[in-house]
RNA sequence: GGGCGUUUAGCUCAGUUGGUUAGAGCGUCAGCUCGACAAGCUGAAGGUCACUGGUUCGAGCCCAGUAACGCCCACCA
C-alpha cells in the first residue's frame, strides 16, 4: 500500500516538478505551422525591485490562461522578461550610492553609474526571474528579453530613425516638471502632490509713468516669491465684467439649488464676487485699458519693464484679478506667454540654484532666493501683506525633492496621426479591452492626442541616435553619408544647427570630415521600449520566423493603471512598425489592495511578499487563491498579517502596528521584529513573514484534493485498465460523468472569457462538494466488493484525471505529483476506451466536454437522494443521537420516487448511518418518530426511546408557521389576476405546483404535531 | 470639475436573459478521532440586497435620483 502523507507537501513537490518540466522542455515553443499559436508577452516586471503580490496575480493569471492553450493544443508561447524602469531604477540605485557610500553619480560618472545599474538589474532580475519560476510560471526562458538589451536596442534605434524619417519626431521647448535632484525632467506621473504650509505673498509692481486717473501700481499674489525674477508680463482679464457677472449668475444658481449645508459657503462666495464688482473692478477695467495701450509696469529688483496684457487666464475672481506671468517657471503662465508672445526668461540652473537672469540672486537656491526677494521688496515697501495658506506642492516620485516646473528642449512624438491608429484599433474592435468599461478611458486620452515628451536627462537607458553639428553644411553632410540609407538629417532652426540621425551603427564625432558631431545625452522615456515590447521581443525590425507565426500576440493581461501609458503606446507602435496591432485582446485585472482598501507597497509596509505566502502556504494555493479572487468588477481586498516566526500565529496587521520596527505576538508573547527594524536589538530578533489569511481556504482546498488523490491512489491496488459498458454504470457513476461533463463546459467557457472566479468556483464546488462528499463517499462500499471493484477503480482514476487536468492551470504542481502517482498506479485510464496517460500533465490534453454524458433524470434523481440525506441528517443531530447509533427511517412518497430512491438504499446507511425500512405511498407513520416533510416526500425516523419530544413539537410548530407564511404568500400571487394572464403559462404552472406541494406539506406537517401533542407525557423523555 | 467602480450574512465576496425559500468561504454555535482528509466531517444560527421613487404580473438584477466609500484624469496665481 502507499503510504502518502496526509498533508500535501508543497516544498517539495514545487521542487521537484519544476525542474522536470523545464528540463523536458515543456516551456519552450517554436513556429509550428501545424498548430495553432498562441500567444501572451509578459508586462516587464520592473527591475528596481522584487516581485509583489500584484505582479503574483497578473502572472498567475497570465499561466492559466498559457497552460490551458497548451494543453488544448496550441502552440502556446510565454515571453518573458523584465524593464530597465528608466529613472525608477537610476533613483533607487543613486539613493543607494548616497545613503551607503556618500557619493553622487557625478563622483562615478556616466560609465561608473550605469556600470552600478547594470550590477543592481543584474542582482534584480535575477531574483524576478526566480520568483516566477516559484509560482511555477511556464515562461518560454530561452526567450528572456530585457528592454535594454542588444535585441530591444535595435529595435528602438530603428523605430526612432522611423519617427524621425517620417517627421514624427521633433525637438522643441517644454515646461517640464523638472527634479533638480536627479536634475532630469519626470513625466506628470512621475509626480505627486502634497499640501504644506506656506504663504501668499501681495506685492506691487509700479506703472511706468502713470496718467491722471490710473493706478501708479498692481498688486499681484504669488505662492513663490523668486520667480518673480523671471516674470515678463502682468495680465488682466480682456473684460473682467462680464467675467464677473457670469461668475455672480452661476453662483446665484447654483445658491439656489444647493442643499442647506453648502449655502453658507455659496452664499459667502457670492458677496465676495458682488464685493468685487463694486470694489474691485473699476480699477481693473482701467487696467484692462492700459494693457490695450501697451502700457508697462516695472519689474522690481531686476528693474524690467514688463507689459501689461489683457488675457483671460487672470480671474477676477481670484487673487487680486491681476497675475504675474512667468513663462518659464509655470505650465499657465506658459501658455500665456505663448498666446501672448512673451519672452520666456528662464532663471534656474538644472541643480535649482538660481542662474545669471537672476541678477544678484544668481547661485542661490531657490529658497534662499525667496527669502532674500521678500526682505529687499519690504525694503522698497513693495510688500502689500503676506497671508498664511496651505500649498499644494509637486514633489517627485523618484527623488521625494519639490518639483521645480522648467522650460527646456525635449524631444517629442507627434501623435495626431498615431493617435488615430490607435484609437482606430480600437473602435474597429481589431483589439478589444475587456471589460469593456476601459474601453472610454483609453480612447479619451488618445483624443487628447498629445505629444508624447520622449528624452530624459538620465544616464541609464537608451541613449537618443542623435548628433548634433552646427558646421557643416548639407552638401557636406550628403557627401559624407552619401549611399547610405541609414542616416539622415534635419535642420533644427532654433538652434541653428543640424540634427543626424543614425539607424543602426553609432556616428563617429569625425564621421564629417572637417566637422565635429556631438552626441545626444539624453536617454528616451523608459515607455519607449516597452511600448515594442510585443515586436521587439519577437526579433522586429527582422522578418523572423517568430515575428510572422507569433504576431499578433493573442491577448495581453495587465493592470488598469498603465492602459494608456503602455497599453495605447503598444497599440500604435505595434501599428506604425508591423502594421498590425499588437494583441487581439487587452484583459485588465483587479488590483490587489490592503483590507483597508489601500493599495500596497513597500513604503507603507502593507506589502505582501509572494514568496512569503508560498513558503507558508504553498504556490498552489496563491495561484488558486488570487484565481478565486479575480473577479470581473471588484478589487481584491487582502487583510494582511505578521506570521509569527516563534509560533506561526497570524497577528493582524493595523495602520498603527504595520510601521513598527518590533512586535510582541500575541499569542506567545514573544517578540519579532520587521522590515522597519533598524536597531542592532531589533535586528537581531527573527523576522516575521507578511502574508494574507486569505489564501487559508485555498491551501484547504489543495489539502482536501490531495486527500481525495491519496484515497483513490491507496484503492487502485489491482488496477486493471478498460473501457466500461454503458450498463456496467451504476446511478452514481452516470452522476458523476454528468456533472463532470457539465463542469467542463463550464469551466473551459469561463476560462475563455477570462472569468478566473467562475472557473475556479466551479471546480472547487466540484471537487470538494460533489467528487468528495458525494461520490468518493459512494464508491467506498464498490471497493471492498472484488466483483464491481474493476470498474469503480476505473471510473475513479477516470474522475480523478479529469479533475486535475481541469484544475492544472491554476493548480500545476499538486496536478503533477498526483498526475505522477496516478501514473504510477494506473498508467493507462479512461473509461471509453483506456489509453496511456501523457508523460507530463502539462502536456495532456484539455477535456473535452462530453454532451452525451449530461443525464437530467440522474442528476434529478440524485438531487432527491441529496435531500433525503440531509433531512435524515439533520433529524439526527437535532435530536442528538449518538453519531455511532444507527437509525431507522420510512419514506411515504408516490411510486415514482420511491423508483427513484430505493437503488440509493445502501448509501443511507453509509452516509447518515440510517437505514430505509419502506417506501411507497402506503408507509404509516410510527407512533413516536421525528418527521421531515419535503415536497412529495415524508420521512419518518423511528425514535421510540430517543425522541425529545419537547424540542420536536416546537420544532415542527415552526414548521408550521413557515409553511402556513409562505402559502399566503403564494396564494396571494395566485389569486392576482394580473400574474395569472400575463406571466408565461410555465412560470404560472409552476406557482402552482409550489403552491401544492406546500400545502401538501403543510397537511402532513400538521397530521404530525397533532400525533405529537396527543402522546402521553409519560412518553416524553 | 470630468469619468469609472463599489454598496448583498459579523468579515471577504458570488449572484447568468427579471421568475420557487438570495448563495459560498471565513468567523460563530452544537455534535463528531468512522481507515482519504481536524487544513476534516455533520448540523444549525445569521440577510429590510445602502436609501428614495419608477417600470413590470413579478426587481438584489432594469430606469431615475440621493448618500457613503474607493480609483483614475484634469485643475488649484
Amino acid at each position: 500500500m502507499l503510504d502518502l502523507p496526509k498533508q500535501y507537501d508543497h516544498q517539495s513537490a514545487q521542487k521537484r516538478w519544476y525542474p522536470f518540466w523545464e528540463s523536458r522542455g515543456y516551456f519552450h515553443s517554436e513556429p509550428d505551422p501545424a498548430k495553432r499559436p498562441f500567444t501572451i508577452v509578459i508586462p516587464p516586471p520592473n527591475v528596481t525591485g522584487a516581485l509583489h503580490l500584484g505582479h503574483a496575480l497578473n502572472n498567475t493569471l497570465q499561466d492559466i490562461l498559457i497552460r490551458q492553450k497548451r494543453m488544448q493544443g496550441f502552440e502556446a508561447l510565454w515571453v518573458p522578461g523584465t524593464d530597465h524602469a528608466g529613472i525608477a531604477t537610476q533613483a533607487v540605485v543613486e539613493r543607494r550610492l548616497l545613503e551607503e557610500e556618500g557619493k553622487t553619480r557625478h563622483d562615478l560618472g556616466r560609465e561608473g553609474l550605469v556600470g552600478r545599474i547594470w550590477a543592481w538589474k543584474n542582482q534584480y532580475e535575477a531574483r524576478i526571474l526566480a520568483q516566477l519560476k516559484q509560482m511555477g510560471c511556464s515562461c518560454d526562458w530561452a526567450r528572456t528579453r530585457f528592454t535594454l538589451d542588444p535585441v530591444c536596442a535595435r529595435a528602438v534605434r530603428h523605430t526612432f530613425f522611423r519617427l524621425f524619417q517620417q517627421r514624427l519626431i521633433y525637438r522643441g521647448k517644454r515646461l517640464v516638471n523638472w527634479d533638480t535632484m536627479l536634475q532630469t525632467a519626470v513625466a506628470d506621473d512621475e509626480v505627486f502632490h502634497e499640501t504644506v504650509p506656506g504663504h501668499f505673498w501681495y506685492f506691487y509692481y509700479p506703472v511706468i509713468d502713470p496718467r491722471p486717473g490710473e493706478p501708479d501700481r498692481v498688486m499681484i499674489a504669488t505662492t513663490r516669491p523668486e520667480t518673480m525674477l523671471g516674470d515678463t508680463a502682468v495680465a488682466v482679464h480682456p473684460d473682467p465684467a462680464r467675467a464677473l457677472e457670469r461668475i455672480e449668475r452661476e453662483l446665484e444658481k447654483k445658491l439656489a439649488e444647493a442643499p442647506e449645508r453648502e449655502k453658507a459657503d455659496l452664499a459667502a462666495e457670492l458677496d465676495e464676487v458682488r464685493r468685487r464688482r463694486v470694489e474691485l473692478l473699476p480699477e481693473l477695467l482701467t487696467l484692462r485699458d492700459m494693457a490695450h495701450d501697451g502700457r508697462r509696469v516695472m519689474l522690481p529688483l531686476v528693474d524690467r519693464p514688463i507689459p501689461l496684457v489683457a488675457d483671460e487666464w487672470a480671474k477676477p475672481e481670484m487673487g487680486t484679478g491681476c497675475v504675474k506671468i512667468t513663462p518659464a517657471h509655470d505650465p499657465n503662465d506658459y501658455e500665456v506667454g505663448l498666446r501672448q508672445g512673451l519672452p520666456m526668461i528662464n532663471i534656474l540652473n538644472p541643480d535649482g540654484t538660481l542662474n545669471e537672469f537672476a541678477g544678484r540672486y544668481r547661485g542661490q537656491a531657490v529658497l534662499e532666493a525667496r527669502q532674500n526677494v521678500v526682505a529687499d521688496l519690504e525694503k522698497l515697501g513693495l510688500v502689500a501683506k503676506i497671508e498664511d495658506r496651505q500649498i499644494d506642492l509637486a514633489h517627485s516620485d523618484r527623488s521625494k525633492t519639490p518639483i521645480e516646473p522648467l522650460l527646456t528642449d525635449q524631444w517629442f512624438v507627434r501623435m495626431e496621426r498615431l493617435s488615430q491608429m490607435a484609437m482606430d484599433a480600437v473602435t474597429s474592435g481589431r483589439v478589444k479591452i475587456l471589460p469593456q468599461r476601459y474601453t472610454k478611458g483609453y480612447l479619451d486620452w488618445l483624443s487628447e492626442k498629445r505629444d508624447w515628451p520622449i528624452s530624459r536627462q538620465l544616464w541609464w537607458g537608451h541613449q537618443i541616435p542623435i548628433w548634433y553639428c552646427k558646421t557643416a553644411t548639407e552638401d557636406e553632410l550628403k557627401a559624407a553619408f552619401r549611399g547610405r540609407s541609414d542616416v539622415v538629417w534635419q535642420w533644427d532652426g532654433d538652434h541653428r544647427q543640424w540634427l543626424i540621425c543614425a539607424e543602426e551603427e553609432d556616428l563617429a564625432p569625425d564621421a564629417v570630415p572637417g566637422h565635429e558631431l556631438r552626441r545626444e545625452n539624453d536617454v528616451l522615456d523608459t515607455w519607449f521600449s516597452s511600448a515594442l515590447w510585443p515586436h521587439s521581443t519577437l526579433g522586429w525590425p527582422d522578418a523572423t520566423p517568430e515575428l510572422g507565426y507569433y504576431y499578433p500576440t493573442s491577448v495581453l493581461v495587465t493592470s488598469r493603471d498603465i492602459i494608456t501609458l503602455w497599453v495605447a503606446r503598444m497599440v500604435l507602435t505595434g501599428l506604425f512598425n508591423c502594421g498590425d496591432v499588437p494583441f487581439r485582446e487587452v484583459f485588465i485585472h483587479p488590483k490587489i489592495l490592503d483590507a483597508y482598501g489601500e493599495t500596497m507597497s513597500k513604503s507603507k509596509g502593507n506589502g505582501v511578499d509572494p514568496l512569503d505566502v508560498i513558503e507558508k502556504f504553498g504556490a498552489d494555493s496563491l495561484r488558486f487563491g488570487l484565481a478565486y479572487l479575480t473577479t470581473e468588477t471588484q478589487d481584491i481586498r487582502m487583510p494582511v498579517a505578521f506570521e509569527c516566526p516563534h509560533c506561526q500565529a497570524l497577528i493582524e496587521q493595523t495602520k498603527e502596528n504595520r510601521t513598527r520596527p518590533r512586535i510582541r505576538c500575541v499569542h506567545c508573547q514573544k517578540d519579532f521584529s520587521t522590515q522597519w527594524a533598524q536597531k542592532q536589538a531589533d535586528r537581531a530578533l527573527p523576522r516575521a513573514a507578511v502574508v494574507s489569511e486569505r489564501f487559508e481556504s485555498a491551501r484547504n482546498f489543495c489539502n482536501k484534493l490531495w486527500n481525495a488523490a491519496r484515497f483513490t491512489l491507496m484503492n487502485l491496488e489491482g488496477y486493471t485498465p478498460g473501457a466500461v459498458a454503458e450498463e456496467e454504470l451504476r446511478v452514481e457513476d452516470r452522476w458523476v460523468l454528468s456533472r463532470l461533463a457539465t463542469v467542463t463546459g463550464q469551466v473551459t467557457e469561463a476560462l475563455a472569457a477570462y472569468q478566473y472566479a467562475d472557473a475556479a468556483r466551479t471546480l472547487y464546488g466540484f471537487a470538494w462538494d460533489e467528487f468528495c462528499s458525494f461520490y468518493v463517499e459512494m464508491v467506498k462500499g464498490r471497493l471492498q466488493d472484488p466483483a464491481a471493484r474493476p470498474v469503480a477503480q476505473r471510473l475513479l482514476a477516470h474522475v480523478l484525471d479529469t479533475l486535475l487536468r481541469l484544475l492544472h492551470p491554476m493548480i500545476p504542481f499538486l496536478t503533477e505529483e498526483v498526475w505522477q502517482l496516478l501514473g504510477q498506479a494506473a498508467p493507462e485510464r479512461g473509461i471509453d476506451a483506456a489509453r496511456p496517460a501523457a508523460a507530463s500533465i502539462m502536456i495532456a490534453p484539455w477535456p473535452e466536454a462530453d454532451p452525451a454524458r449530461r443525464d437530467p433524470e440522474i442528476e434529478e434523481r440524485f438531487a432527491r437522494f441529496q435531500e433525503v440525506l440531509r433531512a435524515v441528517r439533520e433529524i439526527r443531530s437535532r435530536q442528538n443521537v449518538p453519531p455511532r447509533q444507527s437509525i431507522e427511517f420510512a419514506a411515504r412518497c408516490d411510486a415514482a420516487t420511491r423508483a427513484l430512491l430505493v437503488p440509493m438504499e445502501p448509501y443511507f446507511a453509509s452516509m447518515a448511518g440510517a437505514r430505509p425500512t419502506a417506501w411507497g405511498p402506503e408507509v404509516e407513520a410510527p407512533a413516536i418518530s421525528a418527521n421531515a416533510t419535503l415536497p412529495g416526500i415524508e420521512i419518518f425516523v423511528d425514535l421510540a426511546g430517543l425522541i425529545d419530544l419537547d424540542a420536536e413539537i416546537a420544532r415542527k410548530k415552526d414548521e408550521l408557521a413557515r409553511l402556513d407564511a409562505r402559502i399566503a404568500t403564494q396564494r396571494k400571487k395566485l389569486a392576482n389576476e394580473n400574474f395569472v394572464q400575463r406571466a408565461p403559462a410555465a412560470v404560472v404552472q409552476k406557482e402552482r405546483d409550489t403552491l401544492r406541494d406546500l400545502e401538501g406539506q403543510r397537511d402532513a406537517t400538521a397530521a404530525v404535531l397533532d400525533r405529537l401533542a396527543s402522546l402521553p407525557q409519560g412518553k416524553r423523555s
